[in-house]
DNA sequence: GCGGATCAG
DNA sequence: ATGGCTGATCCGC
């Protein structure tokens, strides 16, 4: 449970032959395809053709049985969870000075958001694959493959493992972070072997270059937007739009011709969306993706209906986990989210029920803007930890470990100095052959950079990994991977600290003003580190089709999900899920009829004092205009923080 | 402070 | 046979 929401299960199991296909259609419900933040394109292949495949592909490697592992334990939180709520009653327990209270929370977010639509999120489609064709219009060479143009074929960008794919690709359920083996065999056999999946090697350097193209024309239109990645760009037009006659003020047009002018000069499609507040705009950016923009009229009624419709998972922070975890409760849009506002504060802890809160009306962009858009000197400004890991074939010698653990560190070590940057924990991270993966950490009293300050902290960390796995009888301390990241960095720059408090309360009071970027903590110099593909070692080479190395992530947690979730059997879920819908329909009515009740000593655990607490936790958060200090040691230094969320929050008083 | 889990791109 | 990498947050202990 981070952030935005917590865990989730929900696929039980069933007799999987009579409801293959529904089984099928509510596991990719589940994950990806259905109501994942993707949008189902027309031409497709069946989704349960794709996840057919991916679930043969996948059984019986260790991948996919650890993946397994971590759905059954989230299935295990969510019983908990549940069992839980049921036990206490649900919300019909709640004081009605409680509710009250979530509803006033509720008043304010929806009274305080911006009144127009002034804030565009651009997020470039198939932006590695994109750029490649950009490439070739730069370069004068043809976009092609054996004849054919590449947006009519399958192509992906990635060996072993699949960094993005382009539309055509997508048809055959091909995916960022899917395993290239298994792309392979998506479109291989979907095409009946008439197709082949094409491969273009990753160029991380010449994606930076085109991002920062990008990023020069958008600066014209806001010189303080602020970039999450090199492919999202979050913009506000307030200023913009004030200024004077581009596309007689209108929002749309001034978006469409922003986003022309980036096709025409950098050869890049983008989509865009245009709302009150950032959060909203980039949940639109995905709506008419690709070459698109969609325009949310602000306006609570406007924006209380487009919530009403959208998939909790479309809300940026609900990811595959947590969207099974709300399923469970019977939540699956927003409408339904606010309607169970009440259960929301008794089932998550203070921090996801209040992002869930506001999920449901949409209701962000009251507090002030992030004025880390005063960050341009480089995103690295509010870092707070740098790491390094890499996959290998398994080694389980201590010589052979540390020799790998050294490369880490030798690079870790490059790159902190390169950014001036010391911290006082190292974090080791050790994945064994099964995929299954540890952690282990230690804070000293001196920050470090030095690499070999660093391995010796590490090593021992690793070697403690080995004492506690090899005690174990069900795991064997063979790895895949190591990985190394360092935090709690130092306050740097003396005396920036204070002024740069300053700098962001002075900007909030201008409105968010552009005052100028640059300073900086950053005592530093520059950065423009970048993670480049692995480059210097030229170990891999690695082209497509390429074997060795690779790996893959989460995202795909999603098919593997899916995968599971067929091969297991689906009545439990049925059961439960009639269960709570059934408990709900009653206390629904007790609600309605008998409004509600106070049934006083509440016994169940949390109690209208636990939940006054946690609206206290969000009534903080709204005061402190939700903006993050984070003071970076004894320092008291104020930064902000580069989450999306920080990206995303508008600020609300600038009209 | 630590470690696991989740999310994003 | 083959399943990445970087950075961040939340939560329970
Ligand atoms: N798990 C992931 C997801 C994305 N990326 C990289 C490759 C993408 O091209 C880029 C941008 O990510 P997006 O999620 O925006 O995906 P795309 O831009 O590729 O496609 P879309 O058109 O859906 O935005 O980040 C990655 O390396 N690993
Ligand atoms: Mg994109």
């Amino acid at each position: 449970m981070n952030h935005p929401s917590s865990s989730g299960s929900g696929d039980g199991e069933k007799s999987k032959d009579s409801v293959e296909v529904d089984a099928t259609t509510r596991a990719s419900n589940l994950l990806v395809y259905g109501s994942g933040k993707g949008n189902q394109q027309q031409g497709s292949f069946p989704k349960e053709d794709i996840s057919a495949i991916i679930l043969r592909c996948s059984s019986g490697s260790d991948y996919f049985r650890q993946q397994v592992v971590k759905d059954e334990k989230s299935n295990e939180r969510i019983e908990e969870m549940k069992m839980k709520f049921e036990k206490e009653g649900g919300s019909s327990r709640l004081g009605s000075a409680a509710k009250t209270g979530i509803d006033l929370l509720v008043d304010k977010y929806r009274r305080s958001r911006p009144r127009e639509s002034n804030k565009v999120v651009i997020d470039m489609d198939s932006f590695y694959y994109s750029c490649a064709l950009a490439r070739h219009k730069e370069e004068g060479t043809q976009p092609s493959h054996q004849g054919v143009h590449l947006n009519q074929m399958p192509v992906v960008v990635g060996g072993g493992m699949i960094l993005t794919s382009n539309y055509e690709a997508r048809k055959y359920g091909v995916r960022s972070a899917m395993a290239g083996f298994i792309a392979d065999k998506l479109v291989a056999e979907l095409s009946k072997g008439k197709v082949k999946l094409l491969h273009l090697k990753s160029d991380h350097k010449y994606y930076a270059e085109k991002s920062a193209q990008v990023r020069s024309i958008l600066e014209e239109y806001d010189p303080n937007l602020k970039q999450y990645s090199l492919d999202e760009f979050y913009i506000d037009l307030t200023a913009h739009l004030a200024k004077s006659g581009d596309g007689s003020g209108d929002v749309q047009e001034v978006v469409s011709k922003m986003r022309a002018r980036v096709l025409e000069e950098c050869f890049l499609s983008c989509s865009a969306g245009i709302a009150p507040s950032s959060v909203l705009a980039k949940i639109c950016s995905d709506l008419n993706k690709p070459d698109g923009q969609y325009h949310l009229p602000p306006g609570d009624d406007s924006i209380m209906d487009f919530m009403r419709q959208l998939d909790c998972r479309k809300v940026p922070g609900v990811g595959r986990v947590s969207q099974k975890f709300l399923a469970a409760f019977g939540i699956e849009n927003c409408a339904e989210l606010y309607a169970r506002r009440y259960d929301i504060f008794k089932i998550f802890k203070e921090k996801t029920a209040g992002f869930l809160l506001r999920a449901s009306v949409g209701g962000w962009g009251g507090e002030d803007e992030d004025s880390a858009a005063s960050f341009g000197a480089g995103e690295d400004q509010g870092q707070k930890g740098i790491s390094i890991e890499r996959t290998f074939n398994p080694v389980w010698k201590r010589e052979d470990v540390s020799s790998q653990l050294e490369r880490v560190c030798e690079r870790l070590g490059q790159n902190m100095a390169r950014k001036g940057l010391r911290g006082r924990r190292i974090t080791a991270k050790v994945k064994l052959a099964s995929y299954v993966v540890f952690s282990r950490s230690k804070t000293g009293r001196v920050h470090m950079n030095e690499k070999e300050e660093i391995f010796k902290v590490a090593d021992e960390l690793v070697e403690r990994v080995r004492k506690e796995v090899e005690a174990r009888d069900d795991l064997e301390f063979k790895i895949r991977l190591l990985g190394v990241r360092v935090d709690e960095f130092e306050v740097k720059g003396g005396g920036g600290g204070g002024s740069i408090e300053k700098f962001f309360k002075k900007v909030e009071e201008e409105g968010g003003g552009g005052v100028g970027r640059g300073e900086e903590v950053r005592g530093g110099e520059e950065d423009d580190d970048e993670e480049e593909e692995d480059d210097e070692v030229e170990d891999d080479e690695e082209v497509m089709l390429s074997l060795s190395q690779s790996q893959q992530d989460s995202e795909h947690v999603d098919d593997w999900k899916f995968a599971k979730a067929l091969q297991v059997r689906y009545d439990e879920e049925q059961k439960q899920f009639e269960r709570m819908k059934e408990r709900e329909r009653e206390r629904e009515q007790e609600d309605t009829s008998k409004s509600r009740k106070e049934l006083g000593g509440g016994k169940g655990k949390l109690t209208d004092e636990e939940l006054a607490r946690r609206l206290q936790k969000e009534e903080e958060l709204w005061d402190r205009g939700r903006k993050r200090k984070d003071k970076t040691a004894k320092g008291g230094e104020v930064k902000k923080q580069k989450t999306i969320f920080d990206m995303m929050n508008g600020k609300g008083k600038g009209k």
